[in-house]
DNA sequence: AGATTTAGGATTAATATTATCTTAAATATC
DNA sequence: GATATTTAAGATAATATTAATCCTAAATCT
């Protein structure tokens, strides 16, 4: 359907939660979907995917959870989503040279390869830590709005 | 699965055959079909709904059949996708205003804003006639391939 | 009237999406 | 070592989407 699974969107969610809280802090399931909305057990399967894709570091047990595998500039929003979708090919002739008998004289097959190109430049150019500096930005103008706004009543 | 869907393919594949058909001639399903290798009663959906939407012109009965409902340089590659799949929307908060309720303070937003413009940008630059023309220019391209190829051995 | 061809609706099989639940394994603490 | 905590892994399930197929009706030409 041309769409971001809710997969894609919960992991996006994890992901920079993780990335926004203080350096070293081990955050649980059940914090990470309180604050972003995200079934439990549903969760539970997409920090899963998370640490098999090496974003994400878990421990079990008690005083258990999750951390970044690494510093949140160096993961961009490409790399959370395809953790959880795969690779991203927007048409099937793109999956694979050869998956579609008729790319040679198609006339289409080259513009879904410039379509997805930019779609993927956008996500490689994001990177987790911007999408946090960005949410800060976003609170601090909103406090200020919302001072505003109490001012007009 | 942000992956069009075989409805969206087989409706691109179908109006650039009626583009580079000669001007005023009817095609039939059979005829589509058979030429860019769609399921006979599958296209015939395919068909009724970009009829729905205005892009292709149908005549029932004998000597009945589909032409363009205009001249394939007023139409483009992302109006023959969503008159199949309806309005792109690579993430569900981009549905519409209110559909995440989220919006607001999440700094993603704004990056699958982005990144659906780009893309779309790319499809509403492609007309079904530079396709054609497209197609052209890989047919006598191939045809110069081949001939050299012949030379070869 | 008869042949041809699209329109529309019902139906279906396979797959993907969006979860939930249960048991196992690991870890910290007492 | 026992217990509490927490993630890992796998099974299961409801719903939606995808990708078709089939049948009857309606329109149109000869």
């Amino acid at each position: 359907m041309l769409q971001l699974t809710r997969d894609g969107e919960y992991a996006v969610r994890a992901i920079v939660y993780l990335a926004s809280q203080p350096e070293g802090k081990i955050s649980l399931i059940s914090e990470i979907s309180e604050t972003q909305e995200v079934p439990k057990s549903y969760l539970s399967k997409i920090m899963q995917n998370l640490v098999r894709s090496g974003l994400v570091k878990s421990r079990r047990g008690a005083k258990g959870g999750f951390v970044l595998a690494r510093p949140a500039d160096q993961i961009t929003l490409r790399q959370t989503i395809e953790a959880l979708e795969g690779p991203i090919h927007l048409n099937v002739c793109l999956i694979k040279k050869g998956e579609c008998h008729r790319d040679d004289l198609c006339p289409v097959h080259p513009v879904w390869k410039e379509a997805q190109r930019v779609l993927i430049e956008v996500l490689d150019s994001k990177t987790i830590a911007n999408l946090v500096k960005d949410a800060e930005e976003i609170w601090i103008k909103a406090k200020k709005l919302g001072g505003s706004k109490k001012l007009k009543e």
